[in-house]
DNA sequence: AGGCAGGTTCTTA
DNA sequence: TAAGAACCTGCC
């Protein structure tokens, strides 16, 4: 099917944003990507401005991907609300226009997170996808996805062999060389932990969705293997709660070049986590990186 | 070839 | 409460 959209969204921005790791790129021209989430896989292309091309019936863009996508948050009017004179944010959401904060499943936020520690990002996408394999359910496509691959010249085998991220379950039934394998390394019982704790029913991620900003963060914390960061990201990206503001080794110095160590959190409530995105973008994508 | 990567925990004062 | 070491592994 396809789908006007007029508000931001650039495929290429939003997959080497670093808030997902399953986006696949599978042609050039147009751009078209492979996305892996919720045990679905999505074809998409945007073949001109502010139209979308997608693999999926118009149903089911509007019972998952539309809000996978976050169709329905005004980009452009949060972009407008940034400060002028704040020529750092200014250019950064200029060269990031087109980024949108996806809304990710929880559980699979939280164990890529567990996982993107100390990994550069090539390492953590390997990671996850030896994961899914040894874990996860395999995703047929439907004979009409496979069509529309068909009708846009690509090759149709980038529909088969996809996994779906494992559930906590699916995870714990692993040998521990099965999961060693899946290059985790000390992450391993970090995993487990979560793991074990979502099935005993210890930590209830679908109870988290009522909680605080800041109860929400602890909670995440409390988890083994989590910190602030970790748990920021998957507050930001597998809860949508657009006002965290994850703070790694990138935005920790450009808030030092630029803000002086004080950002205006204040003025861009409730969407921090928006203009995180413009920042962390430019900062490792920019020109000046 | 070997340092380093989207951090967190553990240990030590 | 704070600083420093240790941690798996593969990428550049």
């Amino acid at each position: 099917m396809k789908k006007n959209f007029t508000d931001d969204l650039d495929l290429t921005m939003i997959a080497d944003s670093g808030q997902c790791f399953r986006w696949e790129k599978i042609n050039d021209d147009p751009v078209t990507y492979r996305i892996i989430a919720g045990g679905r896989v999505l074809f998409i292309s945007m073949p001109q401005e502010g139209i979308l091309d997608l693999s999926c019936s118009e149903n089911v863009f509007r019972t998952f991907w539309s809000a996978y996508l976050d169709s329905e948050t005004d980009y452009a009017g949060i972009r407008n609300t940034i400060d002028p004179e704040d020529s750092y944010l200014h250019q950064a959401a200029v060269f990031g226009r087109g980024i949108r904060i996806l809304s990710q499943d929880p559980w699979e936020c939280l164990i890529s997170f567990i996982i993107s520690q100390r990994k550069n990002i090539p390492a953590i996408r390997s990671s996850i996808e030896k994961l899914c394999r040894a874990a996860g359910k395999e995703i047929i496509p439907d004979p009409s996805e496979i069509k529309w691959l068909k009708d846009h010249d690509i090759d149709p085998s980038f529909g088969n062999e996809l996994f779906a991220f494992p559930t906590a379950e699916e995870i714990l039934i692993l040998d521990e060389d099965r999961l060693d394998s899946c290059s985790v390394g000390y992450r391993a019982p970090y995993i487990r932990k979560a793991a074990e704790d979502i099935l005993n029913g210890k930590t209830d991620l679908e109870e988290y969705s009522a909680l605080s900003d800041d109860e929400l963060l602890s909670r995440l914390m409390q988890l083994y293997g989590v910190g602030k960061k970790v748990a920021s990201c998957v507050s930001l990206f597998g809860f949508h709660r657009l006002d965290f503001f994850p703070i790694d080794v990138w935005m920790e110095r450009v808030l030092k070049e630029h803000y002086k160590n004080v950002f205006p959190f204040d003025r861009y409530a409730p969407y921090n986590g928006v203009m995180q995105q413009y920042m962390f973008y430019y900062a490792r994508m920019g020109a000046n990186a």
